[in-house]
RNA sequence: GCUGGCGUAGCUCAAGGGUAGAGCACCUGAUUUGUAAUCAGGCGGUUGUAGGUUCGAUUCCUAUCGCCAGCUCCA
C-alpha cells in the first residue's frame, strides 16, 4: 500500500483500498454500496459525518440511512435548515437563531417584529417543499472564527454573530444551501431533495437563550421522517393523543369540570369521585400491609411554621396566603411540616421507628397562569403523600420497601415500563454538603444492591434532599413521572426532631419523603390517557349496566339490580323505552365494561345475558354465578391489589 | 408571568355590521323493540364579561376573565 492510499472497509465486510482524500460517498461506492441514492451520511469510526467529507485514515466506514436513530436526527436537523431557508426567502428580514432536533422533530427559533400565523405556516411549507423540489446541494465549509463573525454581521445576523463569540474554537463550519447560509456542526443530508416527508406543526413564542428576562423568539415546531408513511403514522398518533386527551374524555364521560371562578381547581363529577376514591382505597389498602399510619392536618397554618421549614424561603411565591387573628397564615402546599410537628407532639422511642405517616390532605399551590393544563397541572390537588422517620441504619430497608410500593402498583396499572432518575443537590439548597453526599450516596445504593437500572440528573434534587424519581411510559409511549422518594436530613434538623436510642441517649431521625402515585389528579390524567378511558373493572364508576329489551322486564330488573348491588357493585339500570341496539351503543360510548341484557328469555329462566366493553355476547347466566364471575376483578385494586 | 391562538345552545360545530342555525343531548307523544343510533313534535342563546365605534355590534376596536399550544417555572 502506498502512502497516499487509504484502507476502507465495512464493519465485518469487504474492505478496499481507495486514495487518500476520497469522499465518503465515494468510498462507499467503492465497497459496493448500490443505495448510494438513499444514503443521507456516512459512519466513518464512530462518527457520523457528511457524505462529502473525506476519509483521510484508514477507516471502517457506513452508510447512515433513514431509518437508523442517526439518520432520522440527520433528516430532523437538515429539515430544519430547510424551514429556516424558507423563512429567509419568504421573510427576508427575519433573523435565524437555533434550530435543534427534538424528540419527534425538530424547531427553529426566528427574531421577526411580526409573529408567524398559521397561514403564515402553510406558505413556509409549501416553499419548503418548493426548496426540497429544487434539489439543492448542501455544501460545508470551515472558516475562523473571525471571518464567521464578520460574514454573519455582514448578513445582518446578530444572533449568529452572538452564538460564534460564544464558541472557544478557532474554527467553524458552516452549511449552504443555494443562497441560504448557517452555522452548523452538521452533518446534513447532501441535498434537501432527501427531504421527502416533513410538517410543520406549530408555532410559540420562546425566550432568546431559553431565559424569560431575553426577548420572545418566534418558535416554528416541525415534524419529519425519512417516509410520508412514518409522517403519517406519526400525524395518526398524534390524532389518537388528542382522542385519549383527559379533557375531553373527563367531560364525555362526565367525570369533572373546571370552572373560572375556581381556576385550574378540577370539580369532580360524581363518577370522577368514584375513580378518585377508589385509587385512594387502592393506596389506603397498601398502607395496611405497609404498616403506614393516616393522619389528618390542618389546611391553614401559621406563616413561621413555613419560615422554619424553609418553604417560604422557597416557594412563597407559589403559596397562598391569610390572615387571622392578626396572625399571617398560609394555606398548606405540602403537609411535611404539619408531620413533623405531629412528630414531635410525644416523646419518640428508637422502638416507635420507622414511624410512617400518610395524609391525603388536600394542598393549594399557585401555579403562574400559563403553566397550568387539565388535571396534569393544578392549582388544588392531594398526593398520596407520606413521610417515613427513621433511623439511618433503617434507610435502606425503608425506601426498599417504597420501590416495592411502587413496583407493585405501576403492575397493577399495566405501567410495565419504567425509567428512574436519582437527583443530586440543586444549586439552591439547605443542610450542609457532607449531608447531602451521605444522602445521596444512601439513595444510589439502595438502587444499585436491588439491580434496578437509574440515569443521574444532577442538581434535580428537592432543596432539602436528593431524591428518585419514578416514571412510567404510558400507552402512547409519553414519559410521566408519577412516584418520588426523597431523602431529608434538614428537616428533622430545623424541627428539631429526636428519637431516644437504645442507649438512652438523643438521636436525629431521617426523614423519607415519598408518594407512588404522586397527585392524585394527575395520575388520573395519565391513567385516563393511558386505558383511553376504558377504566378497569375495579376502578369504572359504572360497572355493570342492566338493559331491558321492553318494559316487561322492568320488575324483574329491578330484583336484579338490588342483587347486584348487595354484592358491592356499582350497577344501573337502563329502563328507557328505546331499541336494545340504541341502549348498547349508549353503555358503549360511556365505556361501561359489562352490559347485562334482560329479556323475556332472562326473565323466563332468571338469568341475565353478560356483554363485555367491545365484545359479543358470552351466554345467559343465573345472577349469583355472573357476581362471583366478576368479583375478584371488580374488587383487585380495592385491597392493595390483592384478590 | 411571556408569545400566539380560541371563547356562539348542556355537547360538537355553522353563519356573520341589519330578527343567530344544524346535529346530538334534554322534554312530550307514538312505537314494545334481542346486542353500536325508531319516528314525530317541543324546549333551549343578552354570541365569556365590561367599555368603545356605529342609526344599528354577536360580527369592528380596547380592556378583562377563562381555555389551548409553546416558553419560563414545578417543593
Amino acid at each position: 500500500m502506498t502512502e497516499d492510499r487509504i484502507r476502507v472497509a465495512l464493519a465485518g465486510g469487504a474492505e478496499v483500498s481507495v486514495p487518500h482524500g476520497t469522499t465518503a460517498a465515494d468510498a462507499l461506492r467503492a465497497l459496493g454500496e448500490r443505495r448510494i441514492g438513499e444514503t443521507l451520511a456516512a459512519k466513518v469510526g464512530d462518527r457520523v459525518v457528511d457524505l462529502s467529507r473525506n476519509v483521510d485514515a484508514d477507516a471502517t466506514i457506513a452508510p447512515v440511512f433513514g431509518d437508523s436513530p442517526e439518520g432520522i436526527e440527520i433528516l430532523r436537523h437538515s429539515s430544519a435548515h430547510l424551514l429556516a431557508h424558507a423563512v429567509k426567502r419568504l421573510f427576508p428580514e427575519t433573523q435565524v437563531t437555533i434550530g435543534p432536533v427534538i424528540e419527534n422533530g425538530f424547531y427553529y427559533d426566528f427574531k421577526r417584529a411580526q409573529p408567524f400565523t398559521p397561514e403564515d405556516l402553510e406558505r413556509i411549507e409549501a416553499t419548503m417543499r418548493e426548496i426540497a423540489g429544487e434539489n439543492i446541494p448542501v455544501h460545508r465549509r470551515e472558516m475562523s472564527r473571525q471571518d464567521a463573525i464578520a460574514l454573519f454581521r455582514e448578513m445582518g445576523e446578530h444572533y449568529k454573530v452572538e452564538i460564534i463569540e460564544g464558541i472557544p474554537d478557532d474554527h467553524v463550519s458552516l452549511y449552504s444551501q443555494g443562497d441560504f447560509t448557517d452555522l452548523c456542526r452538521g452533518p446534513h443530508v447532501p441535498s434537501t431533495g432527501r427531504l421527502k416527508a416533513f410538517k410543520l406543526t406549530s408555532v410559540a413564542g420562546a425566550y432568546w437563550r431559553g431565559d424569560e428576562r431575553n426577548e420572545m423568539l418566534q418558535r416554528i415546531y416541525g415534524t419529519a421522517f425519512p417516509t410520508p408513511k412514518e409522517l403519517k403514522e406519526h400525524l395518526a398518533l398524534l390524532e389518537e393523543a388528542k382522542r385519549r386527551d383527559h379533557r375531553k374524555l373527563g367531560k364525555e364521560l362526565d367525570l369533572f369540570s373546571f370552572h373560572p371562578e375556581a381556576p385550574a381547581s378540577p370539580f369532580f363529577h360524581p363518577k370522577g369521585a368514584i375513580i378518585y376514591n377508589t385509587l385512594v382505597d387502592y393506596i389506603r389498602g397498601l398502607y395496611r400491609q405497609y404498616g403506614y399510619d393516616e393522619v389528618l392536618t390542618p389546611q391553614i397554618l401559621d406563616v413561621e411554621l413555613w419560615k422554619r421549614s424553609g418553604h417560604y424561603e422557597n416557594y412563597r411565591e407559589s403559596m397562598y396566603f391569610t390572615e387571622a387573628d392578626e396572625r399571617q397564615m398560609a394555606v398548606k402546599p405540602m403537609n411535611c411540616p404539619s408531620h413533623c410537628l405531629l412528630y414531635a407532639a410525644g416523646k419518640r422511642s428508637y422502638r416507635d421507628l420507622p414511624l410512617r405517616i400518610a395524609d391525603f390532605g388536600r394542598l393549594h399551590r399557585y401555579e403562574r397562569s400559563g403553566v397550568t393544563a387539565g388535571l396534569t397541572r393544578v392549582r388544588s390537588f392531594s398526593q398520596d403523600d407520606a413521610h417515613i422517620f427513621c433511623t439511618p441504619e433503617q434507610i435502606d430497608a425503608e425506601v426498599a420497601s417504597v420501590v416495592d410500593m411502587l413496583f407493585r402498583t405501576y403492575d397493577l396499572f399495566g405501567f410495565s415500563e419504567r425509567r428512574i432518575y436519582l437527583g443530586t443537590r440543586p444549586e439552591r439548597s439547605i443542610g450542609d454538603v457532607a449531608m447531602w453526599e451521605r444522602a445521596e450516596r444512601a439513595l444510589r445504593d439502595v438502587l444499585e444492591r436491588r439491580g434496578i437500572a437509574f440515569d443521574v440528573h444532577p442538581g434535580d434534587g428537592a432543596f432539602y434532599g436528593p431524591k428518585i424519581d419514578f416514571c412510567i411510559l404510558d400507552a402512547m409511549r409519553r414519559e410521566w413521572q408519577l412516584g418520588t422518594v426523597q431523602l431529608d436530613f434538614a428537616l428533622p434538623e430545623r424541627f428539631d426532631l429526636h428519637f431516644i436510642n437504645a442507649d438512652g441517649k438523643e438521636e436525629r431521625p431521617v426523614m423519607i419523603h415519598r408518594a407512588l402515585l404522586g397527585s392524585i389528579e394527575r395520575f388520573m390524567a395519565i391513567l385516563i390517557e393511558h386505558c383511553a378511558g376504558d377504566f378497569p373493572l375495579w376502578l369504572a364508576p359504572v360497572q355493570v349496566r342492566l338493559i331491558t329489551i321492553t318494559d316487561h322486564q322492568h320488575a324483574y330488573a329491578a330484583r336484579v339490580l338490588v342483587e347486584l348491588r348487595a354484592a358491592g357493585l356499582r350497577a344501573e339500570a337502563d329502563l328507557r323505552n328505546e331499541k336494545l341496539g340504541y341502549k348498547i351503543r349508549e353503555a358503549e360510548l360511556h365505556k361501561v365494561p359489562i352490559v347485562l341484557v334482560i329479556g323475556d328469555k332472562e326473565v323466563a329462566s332468571e338469568t341475565v345475558a353478560p356483554r363485555r366493553r367491545g365484545a359479543r355476547t358470552l351466554p345467559a347466566t343465573d345472577v349469583p354465578s355472573f357476581i362471583a364471575s366478576i368479583a375478584a376483578d371488580a374488587r383487585v385494586g380495592t385491597q392493595g391489589g390483592v384478590p
